[in-house]
RNA sequence: GGGCGUUUAGCUCAGUGGUAGAGCGUUUCGUUGACAUCGAAAAGGUCGGAGGUCCGAUCCCUCCAACGCCCACCA
């Protein structure tokens, strides 16, 4: 007979010990009915890699939890069953996550040399990925932890330099210059996705072009002016078009050609735009547009966010100084017209620190985006990638049909090196080892880009690396994968890409489901942040509730997609039921007696009923499952285990259980013994570590692992 | 400017074309051998609003409102 109560603490280190020492984890272990002439089913999921670079956070315990429960489920269904674990360097966001360590330490990493500071952010990312290790085993995540893979092992960033090098062949990654996100804080780019857009209010300067005026909320940029624009329409500024004009930028005069563009709104400001092809997106558009009529980008303001020396004497400004200097010299001039000070438009700043991002001409590595778009809609059209819910299909579409060509260079150290060296003469070579000799001009200065790619980049190849693509026997075995799990937060940063790079790359869908889940959020539906003070460790209240109780309790919180709601009071409730199926069990094992073993047992009416009853749960529950509606599986077992099965058929089982009568007693026993086995079974998916400590006390032959009974 | 989601009991959320559900909270009773981390019972909802389809709508359709989110190059 086991303790009372149930303690968590001390069972679930042993259970899972258990567990992993058994082997199960591995699908290769697993007692799997090999019918002749045909495969083994099998059933993969690849672990979405967490950031090797803090600890896990409630979102982490919501996937563990989901894809826990379906492997188990799997599992048990007999299948050959492969979770694949695995940990992901996130090289910007560790890197931002770095930098705010070396800041406490008053250090920062433009005074570190390339490879101390590699080695450093090694050691501590490793040391994080243990640490995560040990709290994916805490939450009884059942992966197979022989075929971990790290997004930084030596294979892995071989053949994502391969995957580059593959692309750089067929012309779907070129270098180009084009205006980037760059962050001043970060000193480096970012992609159009890695970029927030904020509300925010400005001055709307008129400032006067010579015989036109145009408006502005960037003055600052007046010197690297190259030309302005006026709608073909406007009938205002028809006789300028083509001609120029002389104006007067305070360092001097600049002559700028007018030219005739139809992006210019004639209704908004005056009609008349400058054009600052080296800091403003649209402008850099225009210049390309009217590449032969007008000066291209002149830079006027650095990487640091402070006018270059091309600004004469506002060199050395930052952005806002130099602004109210310059329309200060404006004003003196008689040059500012008038101004709109409560003008507001949306910026892009960068999603980590929220600075405004500065429009860079950098020369980076773009992967063009449609040709790898196409067939990833292709895949979701036709429904060989179903999405859970259906409905960010929809979601996915609009973003894949509208998406731009994708910068995958990142100016940090963290990542994996981009396989391209530039030579003095200008030549770039595209190979993973130093080129002896330039090619073009036979000279032998060259230097590796010192950039890495951007970490979706690898992260977007995972399923079939992870994998030991193209060779391995996993690939070829487990690929395409069955579902992949995760947030619909990364659907863009990491879904999309998956897809569009695996099939590229593979010929072949990487998943044939893709299930979202939501954001944890707090009782008052707040978003967890530190900043806040509102977030739950997971690992604390595990530690307390026991890890079934979290889990239990994420999965019932939502359906697919939605945010579930988490708080202690509902840990605490799913922990309660975790010692009312302790106490259930005690109660049923309390009468038992060995006698029983051999009595036929005489079911009555009731009994049918509900072993009928039983069956039709079952049923339910494995219908459920099997299409993703897990909190509704969750529901289900919980109310029939505490409320059919405790509050009635236990309740009415007394009596018979005092009987007199030994085949009375039996009888009772047997179906309340056979009631809580597949009540175990079927709970056992949800939580894991309580099912099977009580599965180790029953008294069945042949016992073995609850983790693989046949469901 | 497009698009999406949510709106059901005091709170957080499930759910279904045919007398409304759970957890927590509240109230009452119960501690005689499974369980007080509990049991028994109770109160509490015109299922956001207005139309429509239907024998019948909380559920399907249309419109509206509130809240939340995503996407978007008007200086």
């Amino acid at each position: 007979m086991f303790n009372k109560p149930y303690n968590p603490k001390e069972v679930e280190d042993g259970i899972y010990e258990l567990w992993e020492k058994s082997g199960f984890f591995n699908p290769d272990n697993l007692p799997i009915s090999k019918t002749k002439n045909l495969k083994p089913k099998t059933f993969s999921i690849i672990m979405p890699p967490p950031n090797a670079n803090g600890s896990l956070h409630f979102g982490h315990a919501l996937f563990i939890a989901l894809e826990d429960l379906m492997i188990r489920y799997q599992r048990m269904r007999g299948k050959k069953t492969l979770w694949l674990p695995g940990a992901d360097h996130a090289g910007f966001e560790t890197q931002v996550v770095f930098d705010k360590k070396l800041e406490k330490e008053g250090r920062n990493r433009f005074q570190i040399s390339r490879d101390e500071l590699y080695r450093e952010m090694m050691e501590f990312t490793l040391s994080n990925k243990k640490v995560m290790e040990n709290q994916l085993r805490k939450l009884g995540a059942s992966c197979d932890w022989s075929r971990e893979k790290f997004t930084l092992d030596p294979d892995i960033i071989s053949k994502t330099q391969d995957t580059f090098i593959d692309l750089h062949k067929k012309g779907l990654v070129y270098r180009g210059e084009r205006l980037v996100n760059w962050c001043i804080k970060h000193q480096t780019s970012l992609s159009d996705i890695e970029t927030d857009s904020v509300e925010k209010k400005d001055s709307l300067y008129y400032i006067k072009y010579g015989p036109l005026t145009v408006a502005t909320v960037r003055p600052e940029t007046i010197f690297g002016d190259t030309a302005v624009a006026v709608n073909p329409k406007d009938k205002r500024y028809k006789n300028l078009i083509g001609k120029e004009i002389e104006v007067d930028v305070v360092i001097g005069k600049l002559k700028l050609k007018v030219i005739a563009d139809d992006f210019v709104d004639p209704k908004f400001g005056t009609g008349a735009v400058k054009v600052t092809p080296a800091h403003d997106p649209n402008d850099f558009e225009i210049w390309q547009r009217h590449k032969n009529e007008i000066e291209g980008p002149r830079e006027v303001i650095n990487q640091f966010g402070k006018m270059s020396v091309k600004a004469k004497e506002f060199e050395g400004l930052k952005i806002s100084e130099a602004r109210k200097l310059i329309v200060e010299k404006l004003k003196e001039k008689g040059l500012i017209e008038k101004i709109d000070e409560s003008y507001n438009h949306a910026v892009a700043v960068c999603y980590k620190c929220q600075n405004i991002l500065e429009p860079r001409l950098l020369p980076q590595w773009f992967v063009k985006i449609e040709p790898l778009a196409k067939p990833a809609i292709q895949a979701v059209k036709s429904g060989k990638i179903k999405f859970v819910p259906k409905r960010f299909e929809k979601v996915f579409f609009h973003w894949m049909k509208n998406i731009r060509d994708w910068n995958i260079s990142r100016q940090i150290i963290w990542g994996i090196r981009i396989p391209a060296w530039f030579c003095e003469c200008g030549e770039i070579i595209v190979q993973k080892e130093k080129p002896k000799k330039c090619a073009k001009c036979s000279g032998n200065k060259i230097k590796q880009d010192p950039d890495v790619f951007d970490t979706w980049f690898s992260s977007g190849q995972w399923p079939y690396l992870a994998l030991g693509y193209p060779n391995s026997k996993d690939y070829k075995t487990f690929y395409p994968t069955d579902v992949m799990e995760t947030g619909w937060d990364i659907l863009f940063f990491w879904v999309a890409r998956m897809i569009m790079l695996g099939i590229y790359r593979t010929g072949k869908i990487p998943f044939r489901y893709v299930y979202l889940h939501g954001l944890v959020r707090d009782k008052d539906r707040q978003k967890m942040s530190k900043s806040k003070g509102n977030v739950i460790d997971p690992l604390g209240v595990a530690g307390i509730y026991g890890a079934d109780a979290v889990r239990m309790s994420l999965i019932t919180s939502a359906a697919a997609g939605n945010d579930p709601v988490i708080s202690e009071d509902k840990i605490r409730g799913y922990r309660n039921f975790a010692t009312k199926i302790w106490n259930i069990s005690r109660f049923v094992l309390m009468n038992y007696d060995s006698k029983f073993e051999k009595i036929k047992p005489k079911f009555t009416k009731e009994d049918r009923k509900n072993l009928k009853n039983l069956k039709t749960i079952h049923k339910k529950i494995t219908k459920d499952i099997e299409n993703f509606k897990f909190h509704i599986a969750a529901h289900n077992i919980y109310h029939y285990i505490w409320h059919t099965f405790a509050d009635k058929i236990l309740e009415n089982s007394k009596p018979r259980l005092r009987s007199e009568n030994i085949i009375e007693r039996a009888t009772a026993f047997k179906v309340n013994f056979e009631i809580l086995f597949v009540s175990l079974k079927l709970l056992h998916p949800f939580m894991p570590f309580i099912t099977e400590e009580i599965y180790q006390n029953l008294p069945i032959k042949n016992k073995k692992l609850l983790m693989i009974e046949k469901w």
